[in-house]
DNA sequence: GCAAAAGTGTTATTACTACACCCATGC
DNA sequence: GCATGGGTGTAGTAATAACACTTTTGC
């Protein structure tokens, strides 16, 4: 076995699909790449896996290195193999996602990246090796996902309006949904809880701040809850 | 990039989880290892990925190659990444799992393996690597999906009856079902067709043949129908 | 004729969809 | 006072869970 330090498994590598959402829109954090191959294409972050490292911590580790943003859930969502994927050699790459709140998150191009940025889901540059595939592929199991478990709420901030949360399942979806059986639904879950303020940022009518039930989360994933659109 | 025929993606395999349903009770594939390490030890059947293959070719390739069944339908579950899992050095698996029908696959030890049989999922023996963290997880998808999708036929002969396919249900979620309740909803999905035959095997009253349709069974994927449970 | 397994319907409850108006606030 | 976005209820339909007896057949 060897044991040079930080020394890489060469033909394994990962990238990551983190999605947020602003503005009504979903975005993607791509990185703009300092080093070849493909150096100044944006890309998703991504590198290679250390001989006796952990895929999970080799996430986390390149995440930060390369984009600053730390501290978030990964989820694999399959390894992707194409023989021609990566020039030059066999690199056949874990393919991770994860949802955040961009507010909550500072960017810092770091380690072989020259910029770090959030895209527009509709104003995509160009991306290099089978990025595209490995992003459609995460956003496909996004929307089979969100049928199943109440998530999004790892896309918001701690506290926020229903009408934002709508305004979340309609992008992700990409129909728009019934106000009132929207609340309805959402509320009969019971993982929201309403806190008793009202959006500070609003300019007309403030709309009611809620806040979301990690423990009542837990228990319905647990179950396999569903929300049926 | 290398070109010596059939080299190996050292640190990378490929493992493979294949269930089947026999006498009331689910039942998975092992093969006996015929070399280091654990020579002798009853195992899933795995091996190494080729420098320029597919990874599902791969599995393709193997499976023939140790078990003698072919002609599946192999999905990845997930990378096995704890860093002692394989003596020597460090080797990632990629988990597959697969149901099947026993039936209808002859059995035949090939390369590397001294024997192939099915076992009884309450009467395993000891696995080695990884192997029941492995089995623990593509159990678990199974029981996760079934509530999804109409899944089942694949471990049931082409015609089938209806108590025969709720005891598999029952065997994969560990609960008992209502018959009338059961029948309802698997009629009302549309995906399996009644016969105008009965059981020739039955000791006592027979029971109707049933086939699936795979078509309407498809049409449900796209929508990710449910069973709910 | 009886044991063993197959088959069949109804009711009460709950969840779902569709749909239109009033409310609070800033300007 | 009006434009903007927030908020609310009902009725018809469909799915669900709970529940017990009759039918067929081999022995």
């Amino acid at each position: 076995m060897s044991h040079i330090l930080n020394e890489i498994i060469t033909n394994l590598s990962l990238d990551c699909v983190i999605l947020g959402f602003e503005k009504a829109r979903l975005e993607v954090l791509l990185i703009q790449r300092a080093i070849e191959p493909c150096k100044g294409m944006w890309a998703l972050p991504g590198g290679f896996i250390q001989l006796e490292e952990r895929v999970t911590l080799a996430a986390d580790r390149i995440l930060k290195a390369t984009t600053g943003v730390e501290g978030i859930y990964l989820e694999e969502i399959g390894v992707f193999d194409r023989p021609d994927r990566y020039p030059g050699r066999r690199v056949l790459t874990i393919g991770h996602f994860a949802l955040i709140s961009p507010e909550n998150y500072a960017l810092a191009p770091g380690i072989d990246t020259s910029a770090v940025r959030w895209f527009d889901l509709a104003q995509l540059p160009p991306l290099p090796f089978d990025h595209r595939e490995i992003l459609d592929f995460a956003l496909e199991k996004l929307r089979k996902r969100i049928r199943e478990r109440p998530i999004g709420f790892e896309l918001l901030p701690a506290k926020f309006t229903l009408p934002r949360l709508q305004a979340l399942y309609e992008a992700i979806l990409g129909t728009s949904l019934d106000k009132r059986n929207f609340r309805k639904k959402i509320m009969r879950l019971g993982v929201i809880k309403q806190l008793h303020e009202t959006d500070p940022e609003s300019t007309r009518r403030a709309a009611s701040l809620y806040s979301f039930d990690a423990d009542a989360y837990d228990r319905l994933r647990e179950e396999g809850l569903l929300y049926r659109v």
